[in-house]
DNA sequence: GTGCTTGCAAATCGTTTGCAATAGC
DNA sequence: GCTATTGCAAACGATTTGCAAGCAC
């Protein structure tokens, strides 16, 4: 059995490479939107002679042929996504996490902006981020409240 | 007469030297999303001593006083908006320009992922960035087409 | 005079580039 | 063997930091 990753790499004439595989499998494992540094320490261990270059230019690979977006809900470093479904992220302000959103929502709202902008523009891509609090921070700033 | 940046400002307590008081008028005569070298470039023939780190103090200052938002629609460069209200951004990714949508359309969609998810987290600030052709490109591209 | 503001220079850090070594067909 | 891929080291560029000089109340 061939794995997805292996899968969707063959499917756009991309030599699927252990490093190649490796970087792919990681975000498709690990939703968090990870940072090229993030991606690249989690696989030196396992690929000890894995060079930073190879991750950027992996990723740079992976976006240029849609299995991979770029998140820029930061304002100092890219993050990587591999889902490619209309989902909304939320970044947390206080605990700097980033949560989807899959709700239908998220989908229509999309869909809505999509079909609106489309009598005079061609959308390709729309992301949307909100900042805030998430709801561990929420509840936890509500319980200080209370306990003054 | 006090100008408008001056007025808001002070209403910031924040003090309006010449460099700040630049730097917040371009933003808001030019809401053109500029970088800060951009910001830096226009404004050095009028305060010749002017550096780019008081650029950089004074826009970071700014967003940390709401009066500024910065914009992460680029992957490797931040932009700065003095125009606080809903609205839409959208980048054409032919020509690089970035447009304003002030339609119902941004406010309403704003509003409605606010309330969405204000029953579990504490939204703050929502950013909807739209990738695409704009109208000129797309009538450009639409003309090769055509000539074939 | 004291504290805030500015601006130069150096440092920092994410990312890209040049190029030689390596691996896969 | 030839081409694609990798990875090291250097370069690059946006941003931050340290600090001394200048300015405002």
């Amino acid at each position: 059995m061939v794995g997805l990753a292996q899968e969707r790499l063959l499917e756009k004439s991309i030599r699927p490479s252990v490093q190649r595989l490796s970087v792919y499998q990681y975000l498709l494992d690990n939703p968090t939107h990870p940072t090229v540094d993030t991606v690249f320490t989690a696989l030196s261990p396992t690929i000890p002679t894995l060079s930073k270059t190879t991750v950027y230019n992996t990723l740079k690979l992976l976006v240029e042929n849609n299995l991979v977006q770029t998140i820029t809900i930061e304002d100092d470093e890219l993050r990587y996504d591999a889902n490619m479904e209309d989902h909304i992220h939320f970044k947390c302000e206080k605990c700097g996490s980033i949560n989807d959103f899959f709700s239908p929502l998220a989908h229509n709202t999309t869909e809505l902006i999509k079909n609106q902008l489309s009598s005079e523009f061609s959308p390709r891509k729309i992301h949307i981020f909100v900042w805030g609090l998430c709801k561990k921070c929420n509840k936890d700033s509500q319980s200080v409240h209370n306990s003054l």
